[in-house]
RNA sequence: GCCCAGGUAGCUCAGUCGGUAGAGCACGUGACUGAAAAUCACGGUGUCGGUGGUUCGAUUCCGCCCCUGGGCA
């Protein structure tokens, strides 16, 4: 069996991917590819544990740090980019390593995404619009009567999803059920996954003690740079974890303990949910990670074993 | 020391005109086809401060005790 040339490291969050990676990248000649959703936002850096200049510059990066935080990206477009660079990288005979901790990412890159067009702005803006004005309820309703396949699947007060489903029925002519029963057009490219796991306790430990050291770091700095720079307290990169508690002790609407601790709830929260997430993906191997000096080492001999060396 | 208020889920509190209790948050579990660090679904939380009494039955009424907060001294 050959072996792959495209690794992912996946996880919950504050589990040690970016460490693990870069240390992988440097021992076996490896390009990293970013697989988070926030991180490819320029100016969120402190509240993202984006990687610093100095630890990007010991490893090629890509998909990082290339747009503003007022710019919407998706699951699809991260996908296409993403099966881009793999490629270039392998093409240079490189290994490409995949970070990440979005779930949804990480499966649109490797097991893909059925076709679907575009909704216009306008077109989500004016359903954003009636939201405002007309409630959930009736979005539903409509949802009920366009595209019933979809509405039985989906719950009366989810308005992501409603709204996307209506997005796309109102674009396209056709229902969103329709278009996702199509298979995805391409393949997604061979990859070795492998997980890193942290007991529960031990990860809320770290999760707790990261964002408060995020916040000493400069993190409320960064967000009143950001916004003095223009970037709207609505933009698509401030739905991050910490940043929109921290935007609303900022406007003065809480404390900053406050903040903190409900950012910190938050991000437990999430790295729940990851797990959950990666539970059902295709990981190969777990690690656990509570000792993130020994991890690297143990990773290779693993990889050694399934034909991968430097 | 006296007076008042309170002690019910991990937290904040509601409630039971006497038939062993409930909401939000936290927490747990899950879903996920282009906003995904998003959005959503489901779930149990329990010596109702302690102790004696009245009662068929007390978390609920009565006595005493303990604890917390406030006031007076």
């Amino acid at each position: 069996m050959e072996a792959p040339r495209c690794l992912a490291i996946v996880g919950a969050t504050c589990t040690g991917k970016s460490g693990l990676a870069l240390a992988l990248a440097q021992r076996l000649g490896g390009e990293l590819i970013n697989g988070d959703a926030l991180q490819v936002y320029r100016g969120l850096d402190r509240g993202t544990a984006k990687p610093t200049l100095e630890e990007r510059s010991l490893a090629p990066h890509h998909l990082i740090d290339f747009l503003d935080p007022d710019e919407r990206f998706s699951a699809g477009e991260f996908s296409r980019q993403a099966r881009v660079r793999i490629a270039e990288v392998q093409a240079r005979g490189k290994l490409a390593i995949v970070v990440g901790g979005s779930g949804f990412y990480i499966r649109a890159l490797f097991q893909g995404l059925s076709e679907i067009p575009e909704v216009p702005e306008e077109v989500r803006e004016g359903l954003a619009q009636r939201l405002s004005e007309q409630g959930i309820e009736a979005l539903y309703d409509e949802l009920r009567r366009v595209d019933s396949a979809t509405a039985r699947q989906v719950s009366p007060n989810d308005k992501q999803r409603i709204l996307r489903a209506l997005g796309v029925v109102t674009a396209s002519r056709r229902p969103i059920s329709e278009w996702r029963s199509a298979p995805p057009r391409e393949e997604g490219p061979e990859a070795l996954l492998m997980g890193l796991t942290l007991p529960r306790s031990l990860l809320y430990d770290r999760i707790a003690a990261r964002a408060r050291r995020m916040v000493r770091q400069g993190w409320l700095d960064e967000i009143e740079g950001l916004l003095k720079q223009g970037v709207s307290e609505t933009a698509p990169a401030f739905q991050a974890i910490g940043y929109r508690q921290l935007l609303s002790h900022l406007q003065g609407r809480c404390g900053l303990e406050e903040a903190i601790e409900d950012t910190v709830k938050a991000t437990r929260r999430y790295a729940k949910r990851q797990e959950t997430w990666f539970r059902k993906e295709r990981v190969a191997v777990w690690f656990p990670a509570t000792d993130p000096k020994l991890l690297p080492s143990h990773v290779m001999t693993y990889l050694a074993s399934q034909g991968i060396r430097s």
